[in-house]
DNA sequence: CTCTGTGAATATATTCACAGCC
DNA sequence: GGCTGTGAATATATTCACAGAG
C-alpha cells in the first residue's frame, strides 16, 4: 500500500519530475564528456559514443537521458550543444552558485584554484580560515578572511553553498554556523559525519574511503588469484571485474 | 550429494564475493565511527548508536554487518574493538598497501600529508611529478621524483595502488603506464574518464561532480519553496478540511 | 526485556530487447 | 538501416517486522 505521505516523500526525495538519484549522479559525467566533444568540434553523438566517453553502457545512458526528455533524434543521435544546455539546465548550472570555502590548507588551496568550478557556474566568493597566520593571505585572487566573519560573509556575499575543507574536529561547529545562516547545501571534505537538521543536504567526499574500497577489491583479486593458482577454480564462475562507482 | 569440494568452492566464493558493493562502500564509514568510539573508550555499541554515528539507519547497519558474520551479541550490541578488527580485515586493511601519488600540486600535497591514510594501512612510498621545478622538492618527508621514473619506482617500492592527482590531459598516459607495470588499482582525481583494460579497477573522485549534485538539489528545493509560497492560498481541498477538525 | 540477525516486502537501478521514428 | 526511447525482465539495495538469543 502506498499512502499519499509516501508518495509525497518520494517525490520530494527524487525530484519534482522524478529524476532518479543514480541518474542525477551521472549527469555531471555526461556533461563533462559532452563539453569535451563540443571543444573538439563534434556536433552530434550517438548514445554508444557518448556512453563510451562517459564510461557507462549505452542502455544506461539512454535511460538516463530519457528522464530529462526526448532530446535525441532516432537514427541520428544527440546534438552535442543542445544536450549540454539541457543537462546544464536540469542540474541548475545555468545560474550562478556562490560558494564559500572554509579551511584553506592544501585541500582548500586545491579547491580554490580548481578550474572545474568556474566553468560550471560555481563562483568561489570567499575563503575562510581559523588560523590567524593564514588569514590575510591571498589565494586564487581572494583575501583569506577569519572564520569569525562567517555569518557576515555568507550574508554579504549571498553564499548558497558551503564547502568544508577543515580538519575533522572543527567541521561540525562550522557546519552548524553555516546552517544557522540559512545555508542548506554543504560539501564536506572533513573526515567526520556531520549531523544537520532535516532539509539540509550534505555530501561527503572522503579521500581515504575510496582507497579502502580499492583495497577491498585488490584483496579480493589477490584471493581469487590464489584460489586459481591452487587449482580450485570454479569453472562456472566469471564475475565481471568492474568497480561500481 | 554435496562433496567436500563443493562446499569449499561455495564457502570460498561466498566469503570472497558475497559482500554487496553498497555495503563495501559503507564499511569505511563504520570503521571511522568505530575508531572514534574506541578512542573515546567506548567498549560496546548498539546498532542504533553506531548507525547514528555513521549517519545511516540501524536496519541497514545490521544488514551490512550481517554480511561479514555474526559479530554482535543479542540483547547487548557489538564489541567495538572486535568489530574494528573484523571490518579492517574484511577491507584488507590489516596488510600494508604501498601507494604512489602522481602529481604533486595542491591536491597531491593534500593527499601526501593526509593523516587518514597511514592509520589505515596505506603507506605513501613515492611522489612523482612531471614538472622539473617540483622534482627534488621534499613533501611529507619524501623527495619528489620525476614521472620518468614511474616504472622503476613502482617496481622498486612494491607499489600496488596508484593515485593520479594530475591535470586532466596527463592522466590517461600515466594511467596506461601504471597499468603497464601490473598495477590493477587506480584512484583518479583527474577530471577525465580513464579507459583501462578488463581487470583493472579505477575509482574516480571528482570535486566538481559533487557540487553539481548539490546544485541540482538546491535548485529543486528553491523550486519547491516557490510553488509552496505561491500555492498556499490554493490549498488542497481535502487536507484543508481534515486540518479544520 | 533488549537488541541482533534475517527472511519477506518494497523500492531502486540496470539491462535487455525491440517498436517506432528518421 | 541506424539509433533513440522505453516497457518488461532482472538484479541490487533498502526497509520492515519479528523470531529468537542472551
Amino acid at each position: 500500500m502506498t499512502t499519499p505521505q509516501d508518495r509525497l516523500a518520494r517525490d520530494t526525495r527524487e525530484s519534482v519530475r522524478g529524476i532518479p538519484d543514480a541518474t542525477v549522479a551521472r549527469l555531471p559525467v555526461y556533461l563533462r564528456a559532452l563539453t569535451e566533444l563540443a571543444e573538439r568540434g563534434v556536433a552530434t553523438v550517438s548514445s554508444e559514443e557518448l556512453a563510451t566517453a562517459a564510461g557507462v553502457n549505452s542502455a544506461k545512458l539512454r535511460k538516463d537521458l530519457s528522464h530529462l526528455g526526448s532530446y535525441g533524434t532516432r537514427g541520428v543521435g544527440y546534438e552535442v550543444e543542445y544536450l549540454v544546455y539541457q543537462i546544464s539546465r536540469e542540474l541548475g548550472l545555468t545560474q550562478e552558485w556562490r560558494v564559500v570555502i572554509i579551511g584553506v590548507g592544501n585541500l582548500g588551496h586545491a579547491l580554490a584554484n580548481y578550474g572545474g568550478f568556474a566553468s560550471r557556474g560555481f563562483t568561489v566568493v570567499a575563503l575562510l580560515d581559523a588560523d590567524p597566520d593564514v588569514v590575510g593571505e591571498h589565494v586564487a585572487g581572494l583575501r583569506v578572511r577569519s572564520t569569525d566573519e562567517l555569518e557576515d560573509v555568507v550574508a554579504a556575499e549571498g553564499v548558497s553553498i558551503g564547502v568544508l575543507a577543515t580538519p575533522g574536529p572543527a567541521a561540525q561547529d562550522l557546519c552548524d554556523r553555516l546552517v544557522g545562516t540559512g545555508i542548506t547545501s554543504v560539501l564536506n571534505f572533513a573526515p567526520v559525519v556531520l549531523s544537520v537538521p532535516e532539509g539540509v543536504d550534505v555530501r561527503k567526499v572522503d579521500l581515504s574511503t575510496e582507497l579502502q574500497i580499492l583495497a577491498f577489491h585488490e584483496q579480493r583479486k589477490a584471493a581469487r588469484d590464489a584460489v586459481h593458482a591452487a587449482g580450485l577454480t570454479a569453472a562456472d564462475e566469471h564475475d565481471a571485474e568492474e568497480v561500481a562507482q
